[in-house]
DNA sequence: GACATCTGTAACCATTTGGTTACGATATTC
DNA sequence: GAATATCGTAACCAAATGGTTACAGATGTC
């Protein structure tokens, strides 16, 4: 049980490591979208951008609904806890308070 | 300027992928390392090894300096707050404060 | 039932990735 | 200066990755 949320975990990092999957990820974030209109903000080849998503199922970051002969994605972003907590065992070794990384947010303007 | 802040990021990204890699940087958490040192923890040769500093340097995580003809290796965390700031986009979509976080985390057990 | 729409999958391909062994470079020690 | 210790790199290899085209399957529409 715990292994398996350790593997799980790995293969979020995995997951999250690719830049198309990330865009995909962003995209959800404004909303739920049907594999197609997904796939039509990406010059990439529907196919591919399926495989992305079944990648992103497997690790629980993408729930999908069926809804006739369209899929409906939608996010779910718990299995990114992981990667917070991982994170928070560095935190202390950036020495950045909350306050310090929104200033360092805004001097870049992402 | 800006993009090569967004380019550091996708390969930091990319550098926290690998399990080998996330450990090199836990094990430096502790302190300074030597190439030999890091490696003598792993069943994967020196080499590999050496391959992998040589990425983590490539996007800041890992600085070294020379110490005789030991290299010595030390953490900076510092572009994890690249990684940081992405998943605080996502923050909201997992409707959880940190306390929950802590929560999570000892129910676990990590 | 015929047809169009939306999507998953199989087969295949080029590139990247993570690993190995062999070797070379540099600095310390005797 | 010869020997030793520490480390990087080159050359090579198997496997994973991300992409494509072609095709199959299910659903809604006519």
């Amino acid at each position: 049980m715990v292994t398996h949320k350790r593997a799980q975990s790995a293969a979020v990092f995995r997951a999250i490591a690719d830049p198309t999957r990330r865009e995909i990820l962003g995209l959800l974030r404004r909303g739920p979208h049907t594999v197609g209109a997904i796939a039509a903000n990406f010059r990439t080849s529907r196919p591919a951008i399926s495989k992305h998503l079944r990648l992103l199922r497997s690790v629980g970051l993408v729930a999908t609904t069926q809804d006739g002969t369209a899929r409906v994605c939608e996010l779910n972003a718990k299995p990114l806890r992981a990667v917070r907590e991982w994170l928070g065992d560095y935190e202390a070794f950036w020495g950045e308070s909350l306050r310090s990384l929104k200033r360092y947010v805004e001097e870049d303007g992402r």
